[in-house]
DNA sequence: CTAGGGTTAG
């Protein structure tokens, strides 16, 4: 791709000189005479005229005569921009025939084509060739190598260039850098970053921001952030895509109105970096904001992918339709996220019948693509649809399902009350079971009241996850309501022992371009007293209508302790309960919590909709729910 | 002649 959009830089590159101080053609000139055979080819280069070029090319070699290598370079200019392979090769045998050797100069700039054109291996050759490699030389092969994210062999270009005592300049760490794997490499690189003085340019400077926030080494690449003196629009798009990917929007918005201060209009990289931003924290109205830019850069097909993205993980369905009927230009991560986001908002049916389409439109599904599928299956209740994806997955799109895959199936076989399946799958699948797995037996469980099977899925998982602050409450919830409080107070004791806190529950909700958040224990919401007696009435009239407040849901409620109280006091109730209070009834009250809802607060909001004509999205960490008329759409399984 | 930033799941 990268070469691509070289190759049509060069294409648009500044018109060709004028150097017409002979006569173009051959009539006035003879064809003996090697001066004008030398300038003849010398305005065949200039104006880019390949095929007589190549002809007077020709006749030099067999006169033994060789222009200048700037010449040569306008000739391979030309020659990448037209895609001409064939007529390159043929200018390098040329400018080595007959034991003529060209200058590192201009050897490095065949070495730069062959890069271009993809072909590393006469890249390569050539290199090894080189009586003489300059900085350049390096520099070449080493970008060769990252651009091909041959990690290991960029890092061993760049000791074997220190070994025959070539500098590096700015060009080689820049480039270097993103072949750095490990924090030991890059931080040996820093360090010589530093030592060379080269910390500050720009190019440098955004790499090493870049591949800190890779490595997850945020405070690193901060630290190199904040170092900057001048800057440019890239270094802070790396900062700022850095906290986006590291699941940081916060600061990720918070440098982006920097950025703006600063006076750099955003373009698509930024704006694709605070989509995602939003996606993470369901900012749906500040994404709202942001696609009006986003059409200013019409049809960028990564920015319109996150946009999709963001409507479909903020529930806004109608809205990433929208987006994604209108993109002139779609490809397999369009499809698998509009798939996937079907999947994950309910809509299962409409996700299978866009599986469809993507397949008559003649796109080719990846593992994710499948990923949406059969998570759209599992959400569904569509077990055999699912069991045929799974099994025919390699047969029919060639791709061999993965851990992922095998989590949907367990999720899917769980759901449908199949748990003796789910089990044998996990023994015969070709992998260790990790984390993921044995949540998707552990939600099974959950739903089927399996507490000895949600037990041991539990310890497994805390095996793996031993930080898993979730998974602890909930055992400790099991034994409790069992009765077995030894092994409560051993479950507490771990714990404690690891240092792991629960974390509280939170919910977030956005009203009038500001988020409010809600958290458990918390009451400095300005409106809490009046929140809290509306819920109180809702509760109430509820009741009447049959409501119970659930303690029973002891494997659900990873939020609080299980009584009723702490129940009437869930994040999600409060937020809900301010959403009713703070917007008109035909608006969608959407709510983001960072941990999972409680049976309590599902039967709540259910009752809720119904009773109210509301409609109410709750996100958690790994599902989504729509409320609507009393009806969920994740079906009462999460 | 050589260099840096953005999208799907988990």
């Amino acid at each position: 791709m990268k070469a691509i959009s070289k190759l049509k830089r060069i294409a648009f590159a500044s018109p060709s000189r004028s150097l017409s101080l002979v006569s173009i053609g051959s009539r006035n000139v003879p064809a003996s005479s090697s001066s004008s055979l030398l300038d003849e080819f010398t305005n065949f280069c200039y104006q880019r005229d390949l095929p007589r070029a190549m002809k007077a090319m020709d006749a030099m070699q067999r006169h033994g005569i060789w222009a200048d290598s700037i010449t040569y370079s306008e000739l391979i200019k030309c020659c990448l921009a037209r895609g001409a392979v064939n007529e390159a090769k043929l200018v390098h045998n040329h400018v080595f025939s007959n034991g003529h050797q060209p200058k590192t100069f201009l050897i490095n700039i065949l070495l730069n084509m062959y890069v271009k054109f993809n072909l590393l291996d006469q890249a390569q050759e050539l290199f090894d060739q080189m009586p003489e490699r300059n900085v350049v030389s390096w520099t070449t092969m080493i970008s060769a190598c990252t651009n091909a994210k041959l990690n290991a062999k960029a890092l061993q270009y760049l000791i074997l260039m220190l070994r025959e005592s070539v500098m590096p300049n700015m060009f080689t760490y820049s480039s270097v850098l993103r072949a750095c794997d490990g924090l030991l490499s890059l931080t040996q690189l820093h360090c010589s970053i530093i030592k060379a003085g080269l910390e500050s340019d720009v190019f440098v400077r955004s790499a090493l921001i870049d591949i800190y926030s890779k490595l997850g080494e945020l405070q690193n690449a901060l630290g190199v952030f904040n170092e900057m003196v001048t800057g440019d629009l890239v270094v802070w798009n790396s900062i700022i895509g850095g906290f986006a990917q590291n699941s940081d929007g916060d600061e990720a918005l918070n440098l982006y109105k920097k950025m703006k201060r600063a006076g750099f209009p955003p373009d698509q990289s930024t704006l694709t970096s605070v989509l995602r931003a939003c996606t993470g924290l369901a900012l749906l109205e500040l994404g709202r904001q942001v696609h009006v830019h986003v059409i200013k850069f019409d049809q960028d097909l990564i920015l319109n992918n996150a946009l999709l993205d963001m409507y479909c993980k903020c529930g806004n369905l109608k809205d990433a339709n929208f987006v994604f009927t209108r993109m002139l230009e779609k490809d397999v991560i369009s499809w698998s996220t509009m798939i996937a986001g079907l999947a994950q908002n309910g809509f299962s049916r409409e996700a299978l019948n866009l599986f469809q389409s993507m397949k008559e439109h003649g796109a080719k599904p990846n593992y994710i693509t499948i990923l949406g599928v059969l998570f759209a299956c599992s959400h569904a209740g569509l077990v055999e649809d699912g069991w045929y994806y799974f099994q025919s997955m390699k047969k029919l799109f060639g791709i061999d399902p993965g851990r992922e895959h095998y989590g949907c199936i367990i999720d899917l076989l769980g759901r449908a009350g199949k748990l003796d399946r789910a089990i044998k799958l996990i023994h015969e699948m070709g992998f260790e079971p990790d984390a993921v797995t044995w949540r998707a037996l552990l939600g099974a469980c959950r739903v089927h009241r399996n507490v000895d099977l949600a037990i041991f899925a539990a310890k497994q998982i805390l095996k793996l996850d031993p930080e898993d602050a979730g998974t602890y409450i909930l055992l400790s919830n099991i034994y409790a309501n069992s009765q077995r409080w030894d092994e409560v107070a051993e479950v507490r004791r771990t714990m404690k022992a690891k240092g792991v806190r629960k974390e509280p529950g939170c919910s977030w909700i956005e009203v009038n371009k500001k988020i409010h958040a809600f958290i458990l224990g918390d009451n400095s919401h300005p409106q809490i007293d009046e929140i809290n007696s509306h819920l109180n009435q809702l509760i109430h009239r509820l009741m009447g209508l049959g409501y119970v407040p659930d303690t029973n849901f002891v494997l659900q409620d990873l939020e609080g302790e299980q009584s009723e109280d702490s129940l009437r006091y869930h994040s999600e109730k409060l937020a809900i309960v301010f959403g009713m209070i703070s917007m008109s009834r035909g608006k969608t009250i959407r709510i983001r919590k960072n941990i999972r809802i409680c049976g309590d607060c599902h039967i709540f909001a259910k009752l809720l909709t119904k009773m109210e004509q509301r409609t109410i999205v709750i996100r958690d960490p790994i599902r989504y729910h729509h409320f609507q008329d009393g009806v969920c759409s994740c079906g009462d399984y999460w």
